[in-house]
DNA sequence: CTGTTAGCGCTTTCAG
DNA sequence: CTGAAAGCGCTAACAG
C-alpha cells in the first residue's frame, strides 16, 4: 500500500538525539534538555525542538541514557505470583504512587523457587534499578544476601516479622492469625482445623498464631492442620475440606490460610450439605473482593494490600538518595472482618 | 558490626568488567566472552574469570549491553488488569516458553485508559525490546501506530478478530459467545440476559455473538442485556443478577462476561433463593480455577490462557530476525464447558 | 583462542 | 541559556 511509509522503515536506521538536533539546528544537549528538563531551555527553541522530535518520531533509548546518567528510575517488583488475586490491590496501589514521579515500575514474576527469584533479582539489579520491591519469603540467604548488597532502596513486602535488609512495609501475620482463632474460639468452635497450602513464610507465621492461641485454650490438636505442598486454590479448599471431614467428622471450624482456601471450603460445606456457620465456622484470610459477597459471605482478615504497594513505593522514594540502610518497619495493620461464615451464637 | 562490609560498600564504586579483566589478568573482552560465550575461551581461562567474577561480585550492566549489542533480549508484556485472575494461566505460559531462551520478560500495567497505555508500551519501545505482547482492545489509532511501527515482533493476544498490527494469538470471541448462547438455548432457557462490565473489544465481540444467536431465535431482548461501566467482579455480578430480577422477573439464565460476574450471579441467586439451575441458568466465561469447584459449578467457556501465552513468545521467538513482518493469525480455539449451573433438562 | 580499536546514544561536567 | 568534550560499560569487527 504505502511505498513510502514501507521504505523508511526499511531502510530506517534509528533516529538519534542527534538527528533530531541536526534538523532543529541545535547541539544534542539542548535537545536532551528541552526533553528532560524543558525549563532550561528558551521557549522558542523548545517548542521547535519538541515539533521536529514529534516530526521524526524520536523514541529516546533508555539503555544509553541509563548509562550516561546511572540513573535507570526502574523500580523492580519481584512477586511470586504475582497473578495470584491477592495482588490486584498491591500492584494498583503502587502504580497510584508511581504515576506522579519519574519513576517506572516494572514487575517480575517468578516461580516459588529461589532459583528463579534470584535470576529475576539479578536481571533488576543489572539495570541499575532506582528501588527493589520484594514480595515473598526469603527463605535463601543467597536472596538475603544479594538485598542486602543492592545498591538501592530495598522494600520486603507483606509480612514484617523478618529483619529486612534494608526496609519493610506489611503486617503481623502471626498476631493476625491469633485474632482470628480467638474470633472462632469466641464464637464457641472447639475443634478448629487449620487449612493452608505451601509453608512459605507468611504461612507458617499464621500457624504459630494459631497454635499459640489454641494451646492456651488446651484446645491445640496438630492432626487438625492440614496442609499440601501445592499452590493454593479454591479446588485445594475444597479437597482440603474433604479430608478434614472424612477424618475428623467431629471438626467445627477452620481457619484457612487464605480466601481461595476458604471459599473452597464453603463450597465444599455446602456439597456435603453442611450449614455454614451452624454446624461449621469458616475463616479466611486476605478479604479478597468476593469473601463479603459469598453466600454467606465469608469472614475474613483484611490486610491493607493497597496500602502496602503504596508505602513500598513511597519508602523507595523518600529513601533515594541517602546513601544509608534506614532499617524502617511500617506496621500497617491489619482488621478482623466478621461476617457470616462465623456468625453464631458463641 | 561488620567494618570492612560497611566501608566497602560505601566506597565501592561500581565493578565493571575491567576491573574483573585486570584482576584476572586478560582483556575485557576475554571477560565479556567468558561469560556469554563460554564455548570460546579456553577452559582454564574461563574457570580463573568466572571464579574472579564470582569473587568481585561483579554485575553486568545490561544498559551497556544493550546499548553496545543492540540488543536488549527484553520482550515487554503489557496487559490492561494483569492481575485479574484470568492471567495466571498466561502469564505461566508465557515464562515457561521464555525461561529456556535468552530473553527476559517483563510486565507493565497500565490502567484502562489507552493513554496510560500508550506510556508504557513507549517505556518499553524506548529499550529496544526483542518483542511486545499486547493484551487489550486497541481502540486508539495512537495505540495501533505504535505497535505497526513497532521496529520488532509485536503479538496482540485474546481476541483474533482484528486485524492484527503484526501477529494475533487468541481465540474468536463471538464465535465462542455464540455457542454458549446456542447451549443456554437448548438447554431451554427462553429469557436470557447478557451481564457484563465494561465494553472493550472482547467484550462487544461476545455481544454481537449472543445477540445474533438469540435474534435469529426471536429471542432477542436489548433490555436484557445488562453492564456498568467499571472493572468487573463478583460484586458487580451480585448487582447485576439484583438488577435483572428485580426489573425482569421472568428472566431465566445469564450469559456473564466472565466468572466473576458469573460467581456474583450464582452467590446472589442463593441468597434469593433462586435455585440454580432449575430456576435459573448461568454461564461464565474463561474457566477460571474456582468455576470447576463452585456448587453447583459453573457452566463457561474454556479459553486456552496457558497457550495463547506460550505461543505468543514462541512467535516472537521465531519472528526475531526476519525483518518482515507476517501477519500471522493463530485461532486457538475454546471449549464450552457444560456443568452444573446450567445443567437442567432442556 | 585472545586482544585492539572504535563506538553504541546519551548525559555529565565545565565553559562560554 | 547554549555548547564542546569526554566518557558511562559494554560489545562488534577485525586482527593476530
Amino acid at each position: 500500500m504505502n511505498q513510502i511509509t514501507r521504505k523508511r522503515r526499511q531502510s530506517h536506521d534509528k533516529i538519534t538525539l542527534s538527528d533530531v538536533a541536526q534538523k532543529a539546528g541545535v547541539s544534542a544537549i539542548t535537545v536532551s534538555r528541552a526533553l528532560r528538563d524543558p525549563e532550561k531551555v528558551s521557549p522558542q527553541l523548545r517548542d521547535t525542538i519538541l515539533s521536529v522530535v514529534e516530526e521524526m518520531g524520536y523514541v529516546p533509548d533508555l539503555a544509553a541514557r541509563a548509562l550516561a546518567s546511572k540513573n535507570s528510575g526502574l523500580v523492580g517488583v519481584v512477586a511470586p505470583v504475582l497473578t495470584s488475586h491477592a495482588f490486584l490491590a498491591f500492584v494498583r496501589g503502587i502504580e497510584d504512587r508511581v504515576r506522579p514521579s519519574d519513576l517506572r515500575i516494572q514487575y517480575a514474576n517468578p516461580g516459588p523457587d529461589s532459583e528463579d527469584q534470584l535470576r529475576q533479582l539479578r536481571f533488576f539489579l543489572s539495570q541499575n534499578p532506582a528501588g527493589l520491591i520484594h514480595v515473598g519469603q526469603i527463605a535463601d540467604t543467597a536472596i538475603d544476601d544479594l538485598l542486602r548488597r543492592a545498591p538501592c532502596p530495598v522494600v520486603e513486602v507483606m509480612d514484617i516479622s523478618r529483619e529486612p535488609a534494608d526496609m519493610a512495609v506489611g503486617i503481623d501475620n502471626r498476631l493476625a492469625a491469633e485474632t482470628a482463632t480467638r474470633h472462632l474460639l469466641d464464637k464457641g468452635y472447639r475443634r478448629i482445623a487449620m487449612l493452608g497450602g505451601v509453608w512459605d513464610f507468611r504461612a507458617r507465621r499464621r500457624l504459630e498464631g494459631f497454635k499459640a492461641v489454641l494451646e492456651a485454650a488446651g484446645l491445640y490438636d496438630p492432626a487438625l492442620v492440614l496442609s499440601v505442598d501445592t499452590t493454593t486454590s479454591v479446588g485445594l479448599g475444597c479437597h482440603l475440606l474433604d479430608r478434614l471431614k472424612n477424618d475428623f467428622p467431629d471438626a467445627d471450624a477452620a481457619l484457612c490460610h487464605n480466601d481461595d482456601i476458604a471459599l473452597g471450603a464453603l463450597f465444599e460445606s455446602q456439597r456435603r450439605g453442611l450449614a455454614v456457620p451452624q454446624d461449621f465456622g469458616i475463616c479466611g484470610f486476605n478479604d479478597l473482593e468476593y469473601a463479603g459477597f459469598a453466600f454467606p459471605a465469608i469472614t475474613t482478615v483484611r490486610v491493607p494490600r493497597y496500602e502496602i504497594g503504596y508505602r513500598a513505593v513511597d519508602l523507595i522514594i523518600r529513601a533515594t538518595g541517602s546513601a544509608s540502610r534506614s532499617s524502617k518497619i511500617i506496621d500497617l495493620g491489619y482488621q478482623l472482618l466478621e461476617r457470616g461464615s462465623t456468625d453464631r451464637k458463641g
